[in-house]
DNA sequence: TTATTGTGTTTAAAATATTGAACGCTCTAA
DNA sequence: TTAGAGCGTTCAATATTTTAAACACAATAA
């Protein structure tokens, strides 16, 4: 509810990597004026908000969406994509806690052989991936394919799937699912 | 870019039915401030056009993004820069026609110092990828990361969006969205 | 040390926004 | 006609923001 200008300018103008002084020059403003909006001891007019943000750049519209969705995490380090499977399959999911979200990615590791068996009917689903690398063989279906680098597969999970790494290496390949299965 | 305050606050005003001096009551200021601001005769400080927009009452954020969604859906560059095999940055896209689907995924390389210039706020998606290789930095709203191999990301698409490959070579990457936004 | 360059901050003066009270206008009702 | 109420606009006085220039501090190099 309350909006913190100063704050935020401040949180953008860091992010960008920019002196008060540079982003000043560049936005047609002077550094004071910068200070003093950052401690909030004035409150900037539209006309010079929009023009600091300018020398970002960044539209009002942007800086003001910004504190109404909540701050999440973004990014996660390879490490710390959450360990599913642990066996001939590894499964790394982007993100821990799903409940709240729509979309499902797993950075998908496959031992030679592995395989997932069949998989189950799923309500409501889609799923997608690309491989990286290896061979896999998909099967969704009556259809079956061996799938090898840059090949990709997209299909309702309603339908029986299995996945197999038929090639003599690891296999590794991106999947989405929407919404996620697990 | 020009972001017409006096007529928007006008337009917001006349739909919610106040006469000047009904709002400036209910927003506790003069009816001759917003006659003043909606002439666009001054430039209102954010804090006394966070006062009038109380009185209606609407948020900064909706205020600014009103006129934000004209531009998101002219300026969306979604359609240029997913020529496959085009320029600096191919989008290959698994499946053809997603208007009856909810995922979209698709494999993307960039080359050296390709830049996605800055996406726009869009409706209820979420996107997450995985770096295959190569450095990517990706800025989501006020946060900024170099991602590399393995690394990943997940969040909501209606923060404002950036991607970039800050690499000597290219950069491969899956990502994926639901639903589909293009 | 000493000077230099870079931060962010502060302060009086200048520029701008806001107020409070008026003005001119168009209605409607007496 | 007339009075009254409502509308948006304008103007001088007041309040606030913005500037320009200085201040204080930290890091760096001579």
């Amino acid at each position: 509810m309350e909006f913190d200008v100063g704050a935020r300018l401040r949180a953008v103008r860091e992010t960008h990597d920019l002196s008060q002084r540079a982003l000043a020059k560049r936005a047609g403003v002077t550094n004071g004026t910068i200070s003093l909006i950052e401690q909030n001891r004035v409150s900037p007019s539209v006309g010079s908000l929009r023009k600091v943000l300018e020398g970002i750049p960044m539209s009002l519209s942007d800086f003001f969406a910004l504190q109404a969705l909540p701050r999440q995490k973004v990014f996660f380090p390879a490490a710390e994509l959450m360990e599913i499977g642990g066996g001939a399959i590894s499964y790394r999911q982007v993100g821990r806690d799903l409940s709240e979200r729509g979309l499902q990615v797993l950075h998908e590791h496959y031992r030679a052989g592995a395989d997932t068996g069949r998989a189950f009917l799923r309500h409501q689903a889609e799923e997608a991936g690309v491989v990286i690398r290896g061979r896999l063989e998909v099967v969704v279906g009556d259809q079956r394919r061996i799938l090898g680098p840059g090949d990709a597969y997209y299909f309702d999970s309603r339908l029986p799937h299995r996945f197999r790494n038929v090639g003599d290496e690891d296999c590794e390949l991106v999947s989405a699912c929407t919404p996620p299965s697990f």
